[in-house]
DNA sequence: AATGTATATTTAAATTTAATTATATTGGAT
DNA sequence: ATCCAATATAATTAAATTTAAATATACATT
């Protein structure tokens, strides 16, 4: 597939991203609290670690999320209001 | 995976169904247009007829676009102003 | 009724993604 | 230095998606 653009790429693979339970969780968890350790998320979504590291790599590699690391924490949250807007109007839409 | 809430698994078979190059490419190319027929989007896109209809297919199961069927022509559009405004957001965050 | 056009569905193969389990890394405490 | 807690990465397998090709349906025209 020759000359696909760029831009829809990245587009796709953010909404991708987007497009998974488990992942949708942890926005929605991340939108309510600011910023969130790997073990809050872990607890509050009742899910083994080592999925949750799965795709909150994922979520990194889109941009969709951020982490700031202290010590042996790392705090992740939210990368920025679009994906806020994207996923509140994609909820209420149905 | 026992009680998992339905809105989460609705809006995330949202997110990823638009995720995916040509089904992007499909939305924009029917967000310039109102309506088109499967024909104008095989040709917009240069892409092999079955394949433009299963990805039309996935969107119509998501309620992302809705058909108008006339003699032998199916005519497509977006099914709702807030398919746009989530591929928009998406489209211009990165 | 036979043909052509527009579109949809099915099937099989290839590819990608996800879950699971195991292992590795890193930093702080003892 | 050793141990434990927090997190990340790797390897394996399983499952889901995508593509491609073939086939089917439905309508209009002849």
């Amino acid at each position: 597939m020759i000359n696909q653009s760029n831009s829809i790429s990245k587009t796709a693979s953010l909404l991708k991203s987007l497009g998974h339970p488990i992942r949708l969780r942890i926005i929605i968890a991340l939108s309510r609290n600011t910023s969130m350790t790997v073990t809050d998320i872990i607890y509050d979504l009742s899910i083994d670690q080592p999925i949750i590291s799965l795709h909150l790599s994922i979520l990194r590699k889109n941009n969709v999320i951020k982490v700031k690391k202290e010590g042996k924490k790392s705090f992740y949250s939210i990368h920025d209001k679009s994906v806020k807007q994207i996923v509140n109007i994609a909820y209420h839409s149905r």
